[in-house]
DNA sequence: CAGCATCCTGCGAGATACTG
DNA sequence: CAGTATCTCGCAGGATGCTG
C-alpha cells in the first residue's frame, strides 16, 4: 500500500479525505497487528516476533522505527546483558487503538459468517 | 500494503492474527475511502470520482471489482442512455464501516492535535 | 538479543489513450 | 458515461547473512 506521499507530488491535500492522514499511520500490512499486541502493554521486541510468527524481523524493525518517527511507540533500550528493547505505545498510539479494535471486531464476524456460510454448503451438497 | 498472499506461499495462516483477513478487505489505500463515500448510501461511478478527486478510474474500477467480489458491494447497472451503474454496499460491506468511522474519528483527532501542536511550535518562534 | 545491510519480488497505483 | 488496455514506477515485504 504506497499511502505514503513522501516525495512525490499529489499537491492537493484530498479535501474531506481524513482517512489518508490516518491510513498512512496504519497502511503497512502489520502495523495494526503491531498496535494491537501492544495494546495490551509495553512488550520486547522477542516478545512481538512471538506475537506475529509471520513478520521478519527487518520488517518489524522498519515498522517499529516508523511508528517511533510517526510518535506512535516509544523505544527504550534496557542496558542489560544480553540487551532488551522495550516498546509501548504512546498517548497517541492507543488512540488508534479502539481502530484497530473495530477492524477486529468485524474481523471476527467475518470469520464466523464465513464459517456458517461453509456449513450451510456442505448441508446443501 | 502487499496484503493478499494470492498465489504465494505463507503456509501458516497467521494464528490468532484477525486482523489479516480483514485488512484484506480495505488493505488498498482507496478501498476504505470508497466504502465511506458508500456508506451514505448508493452512489454511481461519477459521483464516487467526484467524492474522490485523487483516485484514477483505473483503479477506481479495480477496487469496485475487487469489492465486489469479495462481496462488499453490489453493482447494478441501469440501461439507460447514456448508461450509468450504481454501487451499493452489502450487508458485509455495512459492516465495516463502524470500523473505517472508527479510522476517520481518529483521524480527525490526529489532525486537531498536529494543529494545536503547530499552534505551540509558532507561539514558541 | 536486537538489530543492520543487501538483494530481490510483486502488487498498488499513476498516466495516457482508446471503446461501447 | 463507464469503463478497458498498456506501460511504468515506487514501496512494502521476503530471504539471507553479518554485528555489538
Amino acid at each position: 500500500m504506497p499511502l505514503k506521499r513522501r516525495k512525490n507530488q499529489s499537491p492537493a491535500p484530498l479535501p474531506s479525505c481524513p482517512l489518508f492522514a490516518c491510513m498512512s499511520l496504519i497502511g503497512g500490512a502489520w502495523t495494526p497487528n503491531v498496535i494491537w499486541y501492544l495494546s495490551g502493554g509495553p512488550r520486547r521486541f522477542s516478545e512481538l516476533r512471538a506475537d506475529i510468527p509471520a513478520i521478519s524481523a527487518k520488517v518489524l524493525t522498519q515498522r517499529l522505527r516508523d511508528m517511533e518517527e510517526n510518535g506512535l511507540v516509544t523505544r527504550t533500550v534496557m542496558p542489560t546483558s544480553p540487551p532488551s528493547v522495550d516498546y509501548a505505545l504512546t498517548d497517541l498510539g492507543q488512540e488508534l487503538v479502539p481502530a484497530i479494535a473495530a477492524i477486529v471486531d468485524v474481523g471476527a464476524r467475518l470469520k464466523q459468517r464465513k464459517a456458517s456460510m461453509e456449513a450451510l454448503n456442505a448441508a446443501a451438497e
